[in-house]
DNA sequence: ATTATCTATAGATCTATAGATAATGC
DNA sequence: ATTATCTATAGATCTATAGATAATGC
């Protein structure tokens, strides 16, 4: 809960740790990797990060989500409440920030750390994220907006689909902002020509 | 292209090899984790796959895209042309076999191989898996069942989220089937309660 | 004075090879 | 006779620690 004022040096550490643990899960990356992205030596990461690898990625993690958190919420604040709108913005803050893989977390990276840290992490990662999603479904449904639905199912669908914009249509021209949006019509309208009561 | 009359010995290698790679991906399974499973020695492993770890994991996978490239075929064949039917039927399929994860292996499993490899498994994992999918809905879409969309972030929506609903979703006692039904629908019919046009 | 880096290296783990022994399939 | 396993081990890589040197911040 230490707000942890980080030196300079040890900020470029978090964001490069940051950067490759979330593109290519934590045992693909070695402490080897994140140094010569500074172009330090990779005992030099110890002093920032005593705990070693492990700890580095927890922090890492748990920061994060926190981003995410903040992020979400102030993306929710700035649009009125219409669950277009609200996808719309937050799915804008998730594509700006390095890449979400909820699968590949909870398939690869939570069973290689000590089941402790695993389990913080996931509760910490469904409150951060799955559960705001889940919070603005559940409200559009109050509103009237939408028909009875399986939030949690919903929320997962919403961030994997955006959290995998990237990659596969990377071949596609079109920006991340306009896959994205095309996404959530996807989600919202369905497909159909006209929905087939 | 030959089609390898595999010992039952080494089919078990392969299977074990398949299911490890499939849920943790290339590094964070070790040429160990597969040997335990079987409850031989690692150097063993050797003799069924004289590449090495490398092999194993460019012929599981290419075997496992094969597999699903017949699977999702012979799904479609069995239901009428109808996108709903469709999808649900290469939706058991998928929900069947060990756990898909595109975005994984594009970020994290083919920047460790050969990229001559990789290269080829991100083809053929296209043929087998997105182009199969992107022609169901096109064929819908000239069949006058759906709206214009884009096939391509249609068919990774759908294949993502199917192989994502295995998680997340553990604790939701609901069976499989049903949660991917439930995908299908969101992906079909959206969660407006009624399409604004 | 403290923080940030370095070199050097120990110890663990991982892939891979060599050569011996056991199991299997004509 | 061939296939499948084993033991033993080399060589590479990875994490982590110890202790020296350089940079930074009062």
């Amino acid at each position: 809960m230490s707000e942890h004022s980080s030196s300079p040096a040890r900020e470029r550490v978090l964001q490069a740790a940051e950067g490759l643990f979330s593109e290519r899960g934590y045992n693909s990356v070695t402490l080897r990797d994140i140094a010569d992205v500074l172009g330090m030596r990779q005992a030099s990461l110890y002093n920032h990060a005593p705990g070693g690898k492990e700890q580095l990625f927890v922090e890492v993690t748990e920061r994060g989500l926190n981003r995410h958190r903040r992020g979400i919420e102030e993306a929710i604040a700035t649009v009125p409440p219409n669950l277009r709108a609200q996808l719309r913005a937050v799915a804008r803050w998730l594509v700006s920030q390095p890449p979400l893989d909820l699968a590949r977390m909870s398939r690869s990276d939570m069973p290689a750390i000590d089941p402790v840290h695993a389990q913080k992490l996931a509760r910490h990662a469904y409150a951060s994220l799955l559960q705001p999603v889940e919070n603005l479904i559940q409200q559009a449904y109050e509103r009237g907006e939408t028909r009875m639905v399986n939030t949690k199912l919903f929320a997962g669908m919403f961030l994997t689909a955006i959290g995998a914009t990237y990659d596969g249509n990377q071949y596609s021209q079109l920006p991340v902002e306009v896959l994205a949006d095309d996404t959530i019509d996807i989600l919202l309208d369905g497909v159909y020509r006209q929905s087939p009561i």
